[in-house]
RNA sequence: UCCCCUGUAGCUCAGUCGGUAGAGCAGCUGACUGUUAAUCAGCGGGUCGCUGGUUCGAGCCCAGCCGGGGGAGCCA
């Protein structure tokens, strides 16, 4: 059998790149296929885009082969393409040849039906042959595409942070550790454990973060950004957590938080206008199938210039608001997710960058105001999510961030030296921020779960395949 | 981790007052059809999440455990 030459379906239904009368093969997978006595219809997925393509035999009879061609099978279909005589469809194969590759027996989990995404979920590894999952994969792997484009065509260096890292205080969350110690026999001194005898001669862990090195190499190249993945073990239970995910760090030396903002409005505008228009038949099929104001909302987002609000500013508004909260508002009190979503979807009804945040409430890397009362944080909330990036323009100044370390209980300063080094010689002010990719991701495709926009995900008590 | 909901056929679910189970879809067989969530007829399909308790009798009531979902916190 001859795998070599093929036409994807994308290229015939989307592209629209292949004359009609063509001779065509076809790979692919039996989405459904109708067998009566004088004609038969077989679509079939390859996979390279969401629609099928259907095959007309004919002849059923004189194919008895059409017997094991079931939901699910792979088959090589060639023939002649033909403007379709049916509805629904532009195009369709005229088959000469149809031959079986992998057969699919009936015990095949993915009916011609509505699957719950939970249920789907339990069979991970063959999920990505529905509409739904093609088509996140698809997108994810585009979008992953524009994250690079984005920052290369603006003259940004990628540069990949550690995965393995020996800080336990990168600020966020329970860490998960690696070691190679046998479990049931771990070295101890003095009856602690002696990370001496482990593999790196040192206590390590996953990676919460690669912004502390990211801000090591914006200092040296001017503008870097990471993507990759990052773990926590926090035991979160949610519909937007995963243990382990993707996220993009960005780092500018030479820039302040208005650049940071910028930046952060840039990057999400171009990510989902990218989404609308390179990924227009998969963003269609969100836009009927998974979320009906989806296409609104980002277009909401691309139009919209976002508001910027600081801190105490959002507080007035909040306090000011007739709106009852589970949790009340009053200055230095960490923003809660309620009242993010207020100020974007009912005060804003935008986009909104709020920032000068606290000191008492934001990590120790972020740049001290001139009030000595807050930092140069920022979050971007949007409308439905709320907080989408997180970011600050980092503390420059080597003896304040040094006391700022002392003050917040960061123990072994030692262990940072590296990170106050770059503020002891040619210190330079520098900002950034991080984009959870699987969320971007769920905001472009209207997923609702994480566990739904990440392949394989991984979750608390649930690491599979 | 906390609060609420939930677990019955391959899937989605119903199951009344406690009397050992039912539908739709899928599957199989046949008919029919330029079909496209095809249609029509027939057939097969169950350790009611697990363990224990109450009861003459438990899918149903009680306790514990396990799984799933939603919300909250933490965050991205």
């Amino acid at each position: 059998m001859d795998y070599k030459t093929r036409t994807k379906i994308a290229v015939i239904l989307i592209e629209d790149r292949v004359a009609v009368d063509s001779d065509v093969i076809i790979l692919g997978w039996v989405r459904t296929i109708r067998v009566s006595k004088n004609v038969a219809f077989v679509e079939v997925n390859d996979g390279s885009c969401m629609k099928n393509i259907q095959g007309v035999i004919e002849q059923p009879e004189n194919l008895p082969v059409l017997d094991k061609i079931t939901t699910g099978a792979s088959v090589r279909m060639q023939g002649r393409l033909v403007a379709s005589q049916g509805k629904g469809q532009k195009y369709e194969i005229e088959v000469k040849s149809l031959l079986l590759v992998g057969e699919a027996d009936t015990s095949y989990p993915i009916q011609t039906k509505r699957h719950s995404f939970e249920f789907l979920r339990e069979i991970a590894h063959l999920r990505p042959r529905t509409n739904t999952f093609g088509a996140v994969n698809r997108v994810r792997s585009k979008i992953a595409y524009a994250i690079h484009k984005f920052y290369q065509d603006k003259g940004f260096y990628y540069i990949h942070t550690p995965l393995i890292s020996a800080s336990d205080c990168e600020g966020a969350g329970d860490l998960f550790h690696i070691t190679t110690f046998d479990l049931d026999n771990i070295p101890r001194k003095d009856g602690q454990i002696d990370w001496h005898e482990d593999f790196f001669g040192d206590e390590t862990y996953l990676t919460v973060s690669g912004q502390l090195e990211g801000e090591l190499l914006a200092t040296a190249l001017g503008d870097i950004y990471t993507f990759g993945p990052t773990f926590r073990a926090e035991n979160s239970n949610t519909s937007r957590h995963a243990s382990e995910f993707w996220m993009i760090e960005p780092e500018m030396a030479w820039a302040e938080l208005d650049d940071n903002m910028d930046l952060a409005e840039e990057f999400l505008k171009y990510l989902f206008r990218f989404a609308l228009e390179e990924c227009a038949d998969d963003m269609e099929f969100f836009g009927r199938w998974v979320d009906k104001e989806l296409h609104r909302t980002l277009e909401g987002v691309i139009t919209a210039e976002f508001e910027r609000c600081s801190y105490t500013e959002a507080i007035t508004l909040l306090e000011k608001a007739k709106q009852k909260f589970e949790f009340p508002v009053k200055w230095g009190v960490d923003m809660q997710s309620e009242h993010e979503r207020y100020l974007t979807e009912k005060i804003f009804k935008k986009p909104v960058i709020l920032y000068d945040y606290p000191e008492e409430i934001k990590s120790f890397y972020m740049r001290v105001n001139d009030d000595g009362r807050t930092v140069r944080a920022m979050d971007v909330l949007v409308p439905k999510v709320g907080e989408i990036i997180g970011g600050s323009q980092r503390e420059e100044r080597y003896d304040v961030l040094k006391a700022r370390m002392e003050k917040k209980g960061i123990k072994n300063l030692d262990n940072y030296y590296w990170y106050l080094d770059i503020r002891r010689w040619g210190s330079v002010p520098h900002a950034g921020f991080g984009l959870g990719f699987d969320r971007a991701l769920m905001y472009i495709t209207g997923m609702a779960n994480i566990r739904d926009v990440t392949p394989f995900p991984r979750v608390p008590n649930w690491a599979k395949f």
